[in-house]
DNA sequence: GCCGTTTTCGGCCCGACTGTTTTCAGTCG
């Protein structure tokens, strides 16, 4: 599958025509539709292009159909080419700051002759910004908070879009090497949200095999080192950095655990060994010369006294103390979730219809779907009137009512407007079977006028479901000013269910924020925010977040049954 | 650049907010 590829050459090319003064200001959208599109394809790009099919894909007409023949026949489109030509390549960067759009760029380059994020921050710590007309002290002071929040998420990498690498990685050389056993380990396997590099495990019989399949795989762009039994190569476009161990069997588990981390779970790991006057490391754990455990990870904890602990725990907050008095939590799992209540269709800015996400949630083998597309306000996302929303809930509930084993929930994503009142009339929201609320504006408010905010519209009766609670970005938008406390206060006395929404750049709440909610009594819900029937796999790095908040099925709503959380959301 | 029960041309992504503005351009969703 190239989709991915294409997409990126697509999205390349909208950027780098929004730069362009003299453009269309409706081509890049055209190419952002197209390449979202494509992102969301369950079939791969190159047999839609072989079977002369491309111009079927939503937003694909015949300009970009060409060009994505080239770039799958040529390895390039020449537009892009052109249009890289005409800017230097750290524009870009600079147009993706917080504050900072096309417009604003292309000054900064023609005005200043700035052309890279490095340039940028130099100019305005230099306090040459503010010679511009339009220009204050205080946009100098963005730009530099902007440039930092990047550099802070700099080389790394959001969990959904390293996860499936890791995958790949991992059926590849268990296809192609001679492995015995294969995974993947580090903060991949932890489940946290961005991540700086992929560890690779594996053991093998002929350690050097397997490095040689692991550094030709297809992925790789540059090998940085090729040893024995360690080798790091940078995959895919972003150049990830990707480092291979074999081990030896009986190290499996230790090497595994080891490679897992994270550091300050494993230092405390080895202090108990010592203690018992032990050695823990990648190798096994050791009484003198004498291995004692190590094959497996169960063993590692066994001997150290403890039962096996989750990946997702393994934070050296509170799981080591926890498992030595045997009061673990017993973890949800992606087969406890029954339903997705947070998803989008085409009646918004979602890409497929109804029936098509119905139909993704039944090949999910979900009990139910619920369809919470967007309210007025979000005008570009063409949140639906009052009047065409009583129109998809009518659609919504005959769909239900004809199928028999999937049932839809009726829905909506309702905004919090700037006062905390809802976008939505109640007389609308009480004939719902559910309403998320969520913030989509005015990020910028203080933290007590914010929380006041929320809490007013938690307070409304109709509203079940908190979405993406802090509207984080990861690596793009801070938080908006919470107090987390006292949203969790009033979550658990209204019984407002709090969510954790996968999609991958958000993945709010965090691990860290459910396990408070939790801590408060608030029920939570994983969602996707689904805006393609593709997006709903995010599922798995929702209840991963889940996972690191604690959390149990009797916390998570959605792992109830549809009769369950009809009467739950009914009885509120 | 795409698209079509108002259409093969002319709309589409509009309105609010922000910061710096003196009447508004740029950004955001």
């Amino acid at each position: 599958m190239r989709n991915e590829e294409v997409a990126a050459a697509l999205y390349e090319i909208a950027d780098l025509l929004e730069l362009s003064s003299d453009e269309d200001r409706f081509r890049p959208i055209s190419y952002r539709r197209a390449a979202r599109a494509i992102e969301g394809l369950a079939e791969a790009i190159e047999d839609l292009a072989n079977q002369g099919r491309l111009e079927q894909i939503p937003g694909v007409g015949r300009g970009i159909a060409a060009k994505i023949k080239q770039h799958l026949s040529e390895g390039k489109i020449d537009e892009l080419a052109a249009l890289r030509s005409r800017f230097p390549p750290g524009l870009v960067d600079i147009m993706r700051l917080p504050d900072v759009g096309p417009k604003t760029a292309r000054r900064l380059y023609l005005e200043l002759k700035v052309t890279n994020l490095e340039e940028l921050r130099k100019a305005a710590e230099e306090g040459r910004l503010r010679r511009l007309k339009g220009f204050k002290e205080r946009s100098e002071q963005n730009i530099l908070k902007g440039i930092q929040l990047r550099e802070a998420t700099k080389g790394r990498f959001l969990l959904g879009y390293v996860l499936p690498i890791a995958d790949r990685i991992v059926e590849h050389l268990r296809t192609t090497a001679p492995v015995d056993k294969v995974a993947y380990g580090g903060s991949v396997r932890r489940m946290k949200e961005s991540v700086g590099d992929l560890d690779i495990l594996a053991t093998a019989t002929d350690p050097a095999a397997v490095t040689k399949a692991f550094t030709s795989m297809p992925l790789v762009r540059e090998v940085i080192m090729s040893g024995d039994t360690k080798s790091t190569v940078l995959v895919g476009p972003e150049r990830i950095q990707v480092d291979l161990r074999v081990l030896e069997p009986r190290s499996w588990g230790s090497g595994l655990q080891y490679f897992t981390g994270n550091k300050d779970h494993n230092i405390k790991l080895r202090t108990i060994a010592q203690k018992m006057g032990l050695k823990l490391n990648e190798y096994g754990i050791f009484r003198g010369e004498e291995q004692v455990a190590g094959a497996t990870e169960e063993d590692v904890y066994r001997t150290l006294g403890l039962p096996y602990i989750e990946p997702e725990l393994r934070e050296d907050t509170g799981e080591i103390e926890a498992a030595a008095q045997g009061a673990l939590p017993n973890l949800v799992t992606l087969a406890d979730i029954k339903g997705d209540l947070h998803t989008h269709t085409n009646l918004t800015d979602g890409v497929n219809t109804l029936e098509q996400m119905a139909a993704a949630a039944r090949a999910k083998g979900y009990e139910y779907l619920g369809i919470s597309d967007h309210s007025p306000s979000l005008r570009v996302t063409g949140g639906l009137s009052e009047e065409h929303l009583r129109i998809h809930v009518a659609h919504i509930r005959e769909y239900s009512k004809r199928s028999p084993d999937l049932k839809l929930l009726a829905g909506t994503e309702c905004d919090i407007l700037g006062d905390g009142s809802l976008d939505y009339p109640d007389s609308v929201l009480k004939d719902l079977d559910y309403v998320i609320a969520s913030v989509h504006s005015h990020f910028k408010m203080p933290e007590k006028e914010m929380t006041e905010r929320v809490v007013r519209a938690m307070s409304n009766d109709h509203v079940d479901i908190l979405a993406h609670p802090t509207t984080r970005k990861i690596g793009q938008r801070e938080s908006i000013a919470l107090d987390m406390e006292r949203i969790m206060e009033v979550a658990a006395d209204a019984g407002t269910v709090v969510e954790i929404n996968a999609y991958p750049d958000r993945m709010d709440l965090n691990g860290p924020h459910a396990k408070l909610a939790k801590e408060h009594g608030v029920k939570l819900i994983v969602d996707t925010d689904s805006h393609t029937t593709a997006h709903l796999d995010f599922m798995r790095l929702g209840v991963g977040s889940a996972r690191r908040g604690w959390l149990e099925t009797s916390d998570v709503v959605n792992t109830m049954s549809y009769e369950e959380i009809l009467t739950f959301f009914a009885s509120r």
